[in-house]
DNA sequence: CCCCGATAGTTGACCGCGCAACTATTTTGC
DNA sequence: GCAAAATAGTTGCGCGGTCAACTATCGGGG
């Protein structure tokens, strides 16, 4: 750990503006869902609902893909409940489970939000960025996710 | 708003890439840097001031640099005054303003920490890319900067 | 010279999230 | 078939952040 290899010039450029500009584009991108109510972590939700045959998942399930902890779902939901946008259904066949649904508020709602949003992500990134470059961020984060993801599998390692 | 254009699968790919993995990706670093007892947040507070030649900066212009609130700062910096890394230093001329200036422990651990984050960074994202890769990281975030940037300053607009 | 607006920082209320403890249910292994 | 382990979800607590209200100081026109 005496003599790591420190970061060059182009590498350093990247990772800082990686960091502070993703706080601040993330930020922004918040800002613009304001209007219809929902912080990002809500639209999150909804779209993944949305995208099943059923706009159903169970719990856990839902937790995962959204990078919450079990009790940090609850407290999302908790949000989304209460503005009646998705709806809570016990399993039938195991009694520890639950489904969250999308209701018709929540995809009409939805249906009104994506528009604005995807002008927000395409004009505050997408739409700056070449071709290149947007290949580039795809491989980029495939790889260090892929990275993450076989640090967790192989953790008995 | 009726008909937008909806991201194509590269521009899906490369957006919801991004967003996930940026967040596991700083969970992880901030794992990372647990054994030294700080936070990311700490640790980017600790960088910034030691870079500079007195190793100090002003309050409000620490809090701008770190994407923080200043409600935010002084709540960030409780922590670091509290361990004995940062000392607060009044303002001689203004009776409104205060230092935080980077004291010997806190250099000292930074010393410590650089070494192990550096690794984690390598290892996690920037030793996966190509060179090509991070080049294009880094035009890609500086141009969001950019665009966040003019859109602050040409608010009156 | 003084008052008024701008600026620096703190504080209280609140929110979102993780962690760990807890309850309730289901699965597994003997 | 039952006890023990695993799993689903909730809840209390703490942390870290924003926002808005507040205090204190500084500057700039009448």
């Amino acid at each position: 750990m005496a003599a790591p290899r420190w970061l060059d010039d182009a590498e350093m450029a990247a990772w800082r503006s990686f960091i502070t500009t993703t706080n601040d584009l993330v930020r922004a991108i918040e800002r613009d869902l304001d209007p219809f109510g929902l912080g990002f972590g809500d639209y999150q939700l909804l779209v993944v609902l949305s995208e099943l045959p059923d706009r159903r998942m169970k719990m856990c399930d839902l937790a995962d893909v959204l990078r919450l902890s079990r009790g940090g779902l609850t407290r999302r939901m908790a949000g989304v409940l209460d503005a009646g946008l998705v709806e809570r259904v016990p399993d039938e066949q195991d009694g520890r489970a639950a489904w969250a649904r999308l209701t018709p508020d929540g995809m009409a709602l939805l249906r009104r939000a994506a528009p604005v949003h995807v002008r927000s992500v395409r004009t505050r990134m997408i739409d700056l960025l070449t071709p290149g470059e947007i290949r580039a961020l795809g491989s980029a984060f495939a790889k260090v996710a892929r990275r993450l993801d076989d640090e967790q599998r192989g953790e008995v390692a």
